[in-house]
DNA sequence: GCAATTCTTCAGGGCTCTTTCAAGATGACG
DNA sequence: CGTCATCTTGAAAGAGCCCTGAAGAATTGC
């Protein structure tokens, strides 16, 4: 679950964006100062900030120096363009004026918040109820971890790069072959059926489908 | 240097921006229709785009969705909040209503580009219980400060920057090349060996996961 | 139905990769 | 020069992985 920091003296906008939050299924923190802003967002640390600038105390541009690696959406009722850059290049996210529409202000959150996750893009190979994170390495199936070895990683995936299509025991080791130089046609049935057993334990079902004399192919998943 | 995309088939308004922009420094592509602009966007991978929604051939809405990984900066003369909000949540990084002060939409292209870059000037790398502080060097595990060498920082600080993905030994070794040249895979192990004794130390767990045969991942935070 | 062939699985041996302990090498600093 | 911290290297123990042999099951052809 998010947390969002709001900090603003007005009594009646904190209220409101705190409910709208809230039902958002955000968690909200308040701060009615910027000293207590400050002493918030060391304490605990919030995945971002609606900052109005009329603040007693500290302005809001001090407090905006302040927050380091935390977006910051900068909410005021000044309009005027200059201030809004000077906000904008003095390290706010998004600037909003009030009175502002809190569906957009929703979105723009959602924006934000999205750009934050974004860093650890993901890649994965996906085929029925297996899923491959090619950057972990790692298998799901049916959301369970499965540890694989380096032989059985390097056959399921080209399996599953090739869903529903054979793929010949000769052409299997030679693309598998940069990875395991000496694996055999021998031992690569015993691979075959050691990865059978771990996406069986884990999936309930038997994923890879033995075309008698050729090769091998995975499932349809639908079947 | 970075590269703007203007995407608009308004010749006027598209020359102008290109003017300011070019006068900023930016290196700047054209794009006159949407299939023009997403052969654009394979073959140049610019660092920001500029979207227009009135295109001819394709809507503009169509064209944000086919962009992945690139912020989007939507220009609209459409002022519709409905809009707007679509827009954000279908994967814009922010709106701008025409006719728009080019001063701001500079700014609001510094924000985007500065985000970009937000990962070198962070002050901190966290990821689960560990936290480096990129300025002072040092290292905390639950709290608890730890004493690094030059290489175990390195290391260490490569692993944080790819959270839960596999880095091979050769890469590893690439990387941290800068810091400590002669480094070899012999000596890697050893490093990695006293890196994992010392979070053991201060966190109780092992935090470095070894993928066999390929080289080493950081453990997700929540298994 | 029966034999021949191919496929699957179990179990064990051997090999490689990994980890750790320990000791030597290098270099900074007083 | 001696000490300290760091980096490298050696060797042995341990873990994990791959390959092979043999027996049982499945499929094909007659």
């Amino acid at each position: 679950m998010k947390t969002i920091a709001i900090i603003d003296d007005d009594q009646y906008i904190g209220d409101m964006l705190s409910e709208v939050l809230a039902k958002e299924g955000f968690s909200v923190l308040r701060a009615y100062s910027g000293t207590e802003a400050l002493y918030l967002l060391k304490e605990k640390k919030p995945d971002l900030v609606l900052l109005d600038l009329m603040l007693p105390g500290m302005s809001g541009e001090e407090v905006l120096s302040y927050i380091k690696g935390i977006p910051v959406i900068v909410l005021s009722a000044r309009a005027d363009v200059k201030d809004k850059i000077a906000l904008l290049l003095g390290g706010a996210a998004d600037y909003m004026t009030k009175p502002f529409d809190t569906g957009e202000l929703l979105a723009r959150i959602a924006v934000q918040l999205r750009r934050r996750d974004s860093l650890k893009e993901a890649a994965f190979l996906t085929a029925g109820d297996l899923s491959i994170d090619l950057l972990s390495r790692s298998l799901s199936v049916c959301g369970k971890e499965v540890r694989l070895t380096r032989t059985e990683y390097a056959i399921l995936k080209l399996l599953m790069e090739n869903p529903e299509r054979v793929i010949a025991r000769s052409v299997l080791l030679d693309r598998i072959g940069a990875d395991t130089p000496d694996c055999t046609e021998r031992s690569l049935k015993q691979h075959i059926s050691n990865l059978r057993k771990k996406l069986q334990d884990a999936g309930g079902m038997d994923y890879i489908e033995t075309v008698w004399g050729i090769g091998f192919k995975l499932r349809d998943p639908e079947s």
